[in-house]
DNA sequence: TCCGGCACATGACAGAAGTCATGGTCGCCG
DNA sequence: CGGCGACCATGACTTCTGTCATGTGCCGGA
């Protein structure tokens, strides 16, 4: 039996994660857990052999939990599972030492050989990903980030502004460029699309 | 055995979900859709007891879906099961037919008895929302919404002028009236908050 | 060392966005 | 019928946005 702990913020996903993996025969679903903080305890205390995770939880993200469990319980592996298929995420869950990668939209097969996979040593990354980790690179500057993820909240350049302490021009001009970089009309279209990309 | 359909579009939860009702004994799993429009297909062949489907999926939403097998299946009763607790979806919800509404977020024990609740003629709200049901109704007129929704999306008013046959003076006016009546500072606040709301 | 490339920064100007006053149509109620 | 309210529609006016020309400082390669 593969002894499993599951963390993931929604009540009913996670429920349901458990019962796809218990209805294979050969997993045991030792623990459950809503947040990034209870996973951890729950990995102390129970030494699992795999840790499967979601990244987007309340106190502490899937990322984090993954670099705590590798110093605090090293002998659990960690498989990280997720709506996004942004490549910063991958490099980041591969830099803190998760085993594996998976999207949530990827068939629910694969899910139960990746964790077989990744508790007999091997490493489970996502194939739709892969591919994707080496495609286009985020051509944003900081200043242009920054900026952007301000205007696509709804913030004037005005605002933006005076929160960065710069002139009202630099601040359009960095939307600018941030629009002829993104390909798109205006302010609005360009947020959606780093947004889309991962990148804000 | 109750015949259920499971309209998702993140292929993991779906198989997920399915797992977790057949793991019950008294369900049988007939469908499986990744979109809207699949789903109606699927219900229209089969006629199952119960669909059960998200709201946020490609090609037709889960509100769209309940409108149309309502009356194209209406021996099917439908249970929206989404990430959003938004009042405004709920009334659609309902108007457009649903018999069920339920969070991603509750547990996953609940969704077995809301199938059976629904399938043997009940309503099964989610208690989270029930109480939020009844706040602040939606202040949009149609008109609002179509334009805000467009300019959401980061089309020019001229642009939206073109599409609707309008002047381009009357659509910044019904994207200052839905500004105004949201309390946002300009069109990028007012479509976060309405699409917060559930009102887009 | 000198130069080119890059990110950062600014202001002037044309064009788009937001506000306001105004008027039309429809349905509803006294 | 007449008045009222809700929604739809428009143009004039002001404010905000997006673009462009321009300039600075910094780093790495010839």
């Amino acid at each position: 039996m593969i002894r499993v702990v599951i963390a993931e913020d929604q009540a009913m996903v996670l429920g349901a994660l458990a019962a796809l993996l218990e209805i294979e025969g050969d997993f045991d679903v030792v623990g459950r857990a809503a947040d990034g903080e209870m996973a951890l305890t729950l990995c102390m205390e129970t030494k699992p052999d795999v840790l499967l995770t979601d990244i987007e939880m309340p106190k502490m993200t899937g990322l984090e939990l993954a670099a705590a469990v590798r110093k605090q319980a090293p002998g659990t592996r960690v498989i990280i599972l997720t709506t996004f298929a942004r490549a910063g995420y991958l490099r980041r869950a591969l830099d803190a030492g998760a085993n594996g990668y998976l999207l949530k939209d990827s068939p629910a097969e694969r899910l139960a050989n990746a964790v077989r996979l990744v508790h007999q040593g091997g490493r489970a990354i996502d194939p739709e990903l892969a591919a994707e980790a080496w495609s286009e690179p985020d051509p944003l500057t900081d200043r242009e980030r920054q900026v952007l993820r301000m205007a696509g909240d709804g913030q004037t350049s005005a605002d933006i502004a005076t929160s960065l302490r710069l002139s009202e021009g630099t601040v359009r001009n960095y939307l600018s460029e941030a629009i002829s970089k993104l390909g798109a009309a205006n302010r609005i279209e360009a947020a959606r699309i780093a947004r889309e990309k991962g990148w804000l």
